[in-house]
DNA sequence: ATAATAGTTGACTATTTTAGTTGGTTAAGT
DNA sequence: ACTTAACCAACTAAAATAGTCAACTATTAT
């Protein structure tokens, strides 16, 4: 699992997505306008999520793109493994044809974590970070706290998951 | 928060850090060659990882490096963010200054994602990830099974959680 | 003292990825 | 027909990643 840019354009592509194309299909201009990203680069990340099936293109006027799936059926993992294909990770050919078995126990390891931050991402669906985030609005409404809404987030229960 | 092959790197060294430097300090040579990286690109990680004050170099013969806090103290997110400088991820400055409200909101949308993640990885120690991985060693030995051991977080604490 | 070890520094290079550009073709609606 | 907007491909610029080279400094064993 990776985490650049350019997951974080198709992400932001995404949401932006599941927030406009309720009614008609989201044209990719507008979401570029909105999100300052490039339309042709838009379109390059667009390609690769149609192929992952997770939108659907409308030809002609009035077209644009929509979402494939119900906004909670998406998961940000799945974005991001569409648009960034990803590396293997381990120097030794994957399957352990490594002589030393402690030169490839800190790749094991790396893995092992790789595995659960895709998980964790696996997770939380574009729907959820919007509802999410509208709880959050009201909260801050209410007791008017300009900031820090978003820290409240204590991973207590990692080690006994684990 | 990003996630790259940097931060990949880093977190392996430290891993490979923790596990022989018990008694006395590793060199970087020996992590290059048990983890084939190149020697000077591990110096140039290292240089800042010694700077966020997270190794400490010795020198002389029989020098080299050690972790500067206990492997159970020492996070996830702070390998990564020591060896990875951090990106604005807001094309509108961070503090809101962006006219449209709505666009900005899948900034922010993607913002809070990137801290629970961040959050999550501050969750997870080396330590950690070294005795998880031979609790699941001792599994595997009892019942043979040879993959998806780690396949077991499972996060339904997430919604409530937020 | 001196040699060996090993960290420290900086400049430089190659490769890959990211991001954007250009210039089209195809499908659908009016 | 004409417009709109998806679709497609090749190409380019800029940045990040990964690695190289060479000189230098501090420490310690002999």
């Amino acid at each position: 699992m990776r985490l650049t840019t350019k997951g974080r354009y198709a992400v932001t592509a995404m949401l932006d997505l599941a927030f406009h194309s309720q009614s008609n299909p989201v044209t990719l201009t507008d979401i570029a306008a909105r999100q300052t990203i490039s339309l042709s680069y838009l379109e390059q990340l667009f390609a690769r999520l149609r192929k992952a099936n997770m939108v659907k293109g409308i030809r002609g006027p009035g077209g644009g793109y929509t979402l494939s799936n119900n906004a909670t059926e998406i998961n940000i993992a799945d974005i991001i493994a569409a648009v960034d294909e990803p590396i293997d990770a381990t120097k030794c050919g994957g399957e352990g044809n490594c002589q030393n078995e402690k030169a490839c126990l800190t790749h094991d390891l790396w893995m092992g974590l790789s595995i659960q931050i895709k998980d964790y991402l696996k997770g939380i669906t574009l729907a959820q970070l919007i509802e999410n985030h509208q709880i959050q609005e009201t909260a801050k409404r209410q007791n008017g706290d300009t900031l820090k809404v978003i820290e409240v987030h204590r991973n207590s229960e990692l080690t006994s998951n684990l």
